[in-house]
DNA sequence: GAGTTGATTGGAAACGTTCCCAAGATGCGG
DNA sequence: CCGCATCTTGGGAACGTTTCCAATCAACTC
């Protein structure tokens, strides 16, 4: 590979000016400026940069952590930051949860990785880092943003849709439908986006009079396989309900999958309503109506606030992230109320 | 940040023995060795990637170049890459297809971003780009490892399964439930893994006696969204057929969420066989019956062929893939072959 | 006890940039 | 033609490592 010495010689001038033209900074003299041009395409000369890091102490290099890349509710992330650093000229580096260790341990050993990695910030992802964690982290490489989680600590530095509110438009959109009994199948209790949107939800029920010991919640862990598994269960406890709510999309396309093998009509005899709005929603069988939760625009703001950590520039950032429900096909009237000698006046 | 100086100097040792200690080459008398590490403990010395970069002249980073992060299929592929390079104290620079430009630009750029972000190698995945630009971008960085394509100019640095072997087991699968009328939902033409696994299918059809003429194929862009509008058109012809293949698990995911909404009964009145056997197939409504293809083992194979390029290393490589086919509830006994009169002797 | 070997050590050189500084060239006003 | 400002230029220093070389010292061998 040449080097800009190299280009220096074979345009007969001297590094200082090589490096001038090279980096567009100073006053060189035109003439001058062409016969580097022209070295610099002879030799297909590209700049190190390596020496440049080493120099400016700053990679231009993002790391990104994120626990587990399955399903599609990362992609669309990991898409837009690439797409605004690219942008910008700088990288991502990825970083995912890996190995036999717990998920605490997986996230701090991975986003450790990514410091060691000499990235100028950090976007990180994890319902299993504690306070305490993402402190001790920060002390090592102060700019770091979380993304749809909230740290007490760092709150400035977190970026998430409310996922309380999120809970409540879920219960809405339900209520709103007649649905009267219901059943919930929440993510982990450990996440923290979990419970704020099984809190949210049920205080909206309790709100509208509902009887939460009427409604059966069954925990489980935010995959489509565990979402099967719980309608399974659902299904054999006997519990009667017309509206079922998961936590996320993922265990909703379980559920459905389920709930077609089960021989049940989604919506007719059950409706089912889904939460991220991911892409797998939007073509599930029957489509998914879930609460639209906007993290390219997480993702874009958080992106943002970091950028201007690291680079001392001044992009705008957006604290607040509209929720609301995308209506497609899994959500319906609840049954009695379709009855009409149950409903219809006349 | 602390530096190797600031080390030396506090264990009051030279540069050399606090850079042997570090590098853990060369014999340090173990006296000497402990206080070089209280320094280092002390200090919270990193060493700085950048220098060892420019000394070394290498990164230790991987480029990865996926043309969109869509859907289910690339995410394992990234998630295989990740661990295995994490484990060699290497990482993984991700770059996706952006812009307005066409498919090919925007993988050319996005290839040669990672060039000139000094990759020691590069993993490429891409249906639009053509042999004279892998050969042009070969002559940059000649470490590149291309996955799910073969590239004849550069075959011994592509790795894939057999597409048309591919196809092949997926007419079998369809022939063996005894269904004689079929319809396709193809991938883009341009793809070459597409017209691969179609040449397979069509073969295998032809070999067995089934009128190609009879076959309905609709060309489609491998997203759920084309699925189900294939799905839509193809009802709407009148064409009848009891097997419909597609090329991909999205397109038939969008597929099966149409049929529902039509009212058809999926395996009962058409079998619907999926393609790549992604996350996605596992919980479709019904679970999808796919052709499985071994893309971690692909990964897995062709990242150690790289390696391997890059570092010298000795890593085991297999070229060859196995395919078979993952059934699950989409695809049933062909309906006319379902009717005890037809079939049954008594 | 001289010579040989091996372990241990410190520091210079190099990697490829950018930035700073000094110096030469040029142009302009008086 | 001198003084001064501005443009242009070349090269040294620095960034933080590793590698190489020379030097010192202790332990053997004969």
């Amino acid at each position: 590979m040449a080097t800009i010495k190299d280009v220096a010689r074979v345009a007969g001038v001297g590094l200082g000016t090589a490096s001038r033209v090279i980096s567009g900074k100073g006053s060189v003299a035109p003439e001058t400026a062409k016969r580097v041009h022209r070295a610099i395409k002879k030799l297909k000369f590209r700049p190190s940069h390596a020496a440049r890091s080493l120099l400016s102490g700053s990679t231009q290099m993002i790391g990104v952590y994120i626990p587990i890349l399955k399903g599609t509710f990362y992609t669309p992330i990991l898409q837009t930051i690439d797409a605004e650093l690219r942008a910008g000229g700088r990288h991502m580096v990825v970083a995912f949860g890996h190995g036999l260790a717990d998920e605490r341990r997986q996230a701090i050993e991975g986003v450790r990785f990514l410091i060691n990695r000499d990235c100028d910030g950090l976007i990180v992802m994890s319902n299993a880092l504690l306070e305490e964690d993402i402190a001790a982290l920060g002390r090592e490489q102060p700019n770091i943003v979380v993304l749809n989680r909230i740290f007490q600590s760092i709150r400035e530095q977190c970026f998430s849709a409310d996922h309380v509110q999120g809970g409540v438009a879920a219960a809405k959109a339900l209520l709103q439908h007649q649905h009267r009994r219901f059943a919930v199948i929440a993510g982990p209790s450990s996440a923290p986006d979990n419970v704020a949107r099984l809190k949210g939800f049920m205080g909206e029920l309790r709100r509208q009079r509902i009887d939460l010991h009427s409604v059966r919640t069954i925990e489980s862990d935010f995959s489509p396989e565990g979402g099967w598994v719980s309608a399974k269960a659902l299904l054999a406890s006997k519990h009667r309900f017309t509206a079922l709510f998961c936590a996320n999309d993922e265990m909703a396309v379980g559920v459905l999958s389920h709930f077609q093998q089960a021989g049940l009509a989604v919506p007719h005899e059950i409706s089912v309503l889904g939460y991220d709005d991911t892409h797998t929603a939007e073509y599930s069988a029957p489509r998914l109506t879930s609460v639209h939760i906007p993290m390219r625009e997480v993702t874009a703001n958080g992106l943002n606030c970091l950028l201007n950590r690291c680079y001392d520039s001044l992009l705008p950032v957006e604290r607040e992230f509209p929720i609301n429900v995308v209506w497609r096909a899994s959500v319906g009237l609840a049954p009695q109320a379709q009855t009409p000698e149950a409903s219809a006046p006349g």
